[in-house]
DNA sequence: CCCACATGTGAGAGCGCTCTCACGGAGAGC
DNA sequence: GCTCTCCGTGAGAGCGCTCTCACATGTGGG
């Protein structure tokens, strides 16, 4: 037989199922069964089908398969979030990971789809209650998103990654950033540390909020004062800026929780300035576990969060809502967080 | 009208071409040309139509137009890369925000394929080869990979991000390493350095080779040591021996040019437990240019790629290619870098 | 007044698959 | 020997769409 031609782009049709039954001598319907895995198939018509497949390269053509069984066996991940940041956190990419893992198991596809403008939400939307997608994996970090609410409408199985702050009630998916916090800042206490300020995130959405509560649950019946207290978005720069204003506000603290790994690395920077020892005169955690807090001299005390087994867990638990819409179960799964400690606190 | 049941799951089933044909008193045939925007429609007919689609929320089913026009609207982001760390680059978040806009403006979807595995690479061919993607965008960065080959001979419109090292004739869109690499080591001769030390990367892939190559073109006819070169695995600890044995092997250099901005943070700490200053004693340039560059102390002078344009690029190169394929082209595209001048050089 | 032609429209085929249904034959039970 | 199952199989409908083709109508030129 000739060898396979080797200019590109001259596509040879593929073989369709018509093609396999007639090389194998058996009807469409026969070879429909060997491929989907009936067992009311004899073993010569199988072995005749498996031989025809394999001889033709025959691979079905999931157009003409989605039509008829109204699935696709594509699960869209939408990630709304106008902020860049996303990709270069592990955040996003264990996510993606563990979800991917999980789908690929189930032979479904993963689908991904960005919408960082208001403009592209109608796009999504009509994407995805156009039932281009089986089900959806949303990541939408901020307040008022209307996604949550138009898939829910739409009766689209969708699970959101992070405890949405309000609005749809979504099956979710998220970390305990409160247990989390509240570790830490656990920790510190133990360590004899008494004045414990926090820098805590935006608080327009659940991490933020549950992070702070977390700080608040630690210090427990203890007070805690406002000056403790300051915020940033995340960044360096505004964990560095609110750093000093609390050293301005509260000059004898002596341990600081960050929200962030980020605004922790800020901090680092304005204690330094300040000409504050970490961990000797300030005690420094900080939360996510980027790469980075192993490169901070000293290195970072941080609190990890599983976000490759959130992936999977919102991967499975969106392939469970997808098969039986209405079996009873919980509507949160929150996983647990892990203190890492290291050399600044 | 009553309200639409809050029933989640209960999907109510989407309206169809023919459906909408009825309410707006037309043919199918009719309805599918204002749907495509055929010309040949009359202004009423047309506006009835338009009517009819949105009281009735008709979205088109993506099964049944791909099964007739044998295309899926979707290209396939395939990444070949078995290392978790590619998600926490900034360079594959650029490549998938670029790729994402461009493919976004044409009407086409992003499907995000992850291949880790050896086994992966059978389903991804198969999905491939099967036609559920129009085309594909590669991103497999090390060396002998049987993808690229494979895809080619499926015919199915590929491109690859980063130039292969060798093996199949695919068009590439690829960041200027090489330049970038020259540009770094030239400054720092401009700079009156004359001990100029490299931390190359792996040179099992291109990237890697390139660099090297630039900080030889850079040297140009003057001599370069090879005591003065060094191997590491773009990771902060092998940056961080390479710099210890450079320093060994030659202890009078007074620049380095690492391949990639870890490998810069982790000769920043071997310099400094050396007790060299920088850029004092030392300069130092990294690549990549990663928000980490801005943390360290001092901050890094190091070369940014453009990234969102390498992805935009890639996007814009395969839809031509699945365009028109037999068009005359360039097969590889090479986007310039930049110097980014900070304070350790 | 008839023909040529452009223009808007509808009928209908068919994309490649799944799945229901009916049918023939083999084996079991009477 | 006859019916009754059960099993493997094939015929055929139909998923929702696009697109070709033919048809009706309107318009202008000979």
């Amino acid at each position: 037989m000739a060898v396979t031609s080797g200019t590109a782009g001259v596509r040879r049709p593929r073989p369709t199922l018509e093609e396999v039954a007639a090389y194998a001598q058996v009807s469409r319907a026969t070879v429909s069964r060997v491929i989907n895995g009936s067992p009311r198939v004899s073993p010569e018509a199988r072995a005749a089908v498996e031989r025809a497949v394999e001889r033709l390269g025959y691979v079905a053509n999931s157009a003409a398969r989605s039509l008829v069984t109204q699935r696709t066996d594509s699960i869209a991940l939408v990630v709304s979030e106008p902020d860049v940041r996303v990709f270069a956190e592990p955040f996003f990419g264990g996510i993606v990971r563990g979800a991917s893992q999980e789908l690929t198991a189930a032979g479904k596809q993963l689908v991904l789809i960005m919408a960082q403008s208001e403009g592209d939400r109608d796009r999504v939307e009509r994407y995805v209650g156009g039932g281009h997608a089986d089900a959806v994996l949303l990541l939408s970090l901020h307040g008022a998103d209307p996604l949550p609410a138009a898939f829910a409408r739409a009766g689209v199985p969708t699970v959101i990654g992070g405890r949405p702050l309000s609005g749809a009630e979504l099956p979710y998916v998220d970390v305990d950033n409160r247990g989390g916090a509240r570790d830490a800042v656990s920790y510190l206490l133990e360590q004899g540390r008494t004045q414990v300020a926090t820098i805590a995130g935006p608080q327009d959405h659940c991490a933020g909020v549950d992070r702070l509560s977390g700080y608040r649950d630690a210090l427990g019946p203890r007070r805690y004062r406002r000056s403790l207290i300051a915020y940033g978005t995340y960044g360096q720069q505004s964990g560095e800026q609110a750093m000093a204003d609390l050293l301005e506000r509260g000059p004898r603290l002596d341990a600081v929780f960050a929200a962030s790994d980020l605004m922790a690395v800020g901090a680092l920077r304005a204690l330094r300035k300040a000409g504050r020892r970490v961990p000797d005169d300030v005690a420094l955690v900080g939360f996510d576990d980027l790469d980075l807090a192993t490169m901070t001299e000293p290195a970072l005390t941080t609190v990890r969060q599983p976000t490759v087994e959130m992936g999977r867990q919102m991967a499975s638990l969106v392939l469970a809502l997808a098969e039986r819409p209405h079996a009873p179960r919980a509507r949160g799964l929150i996983l647990p967080t892990e203190l890492v400690t290291r050399q600044s606190a």
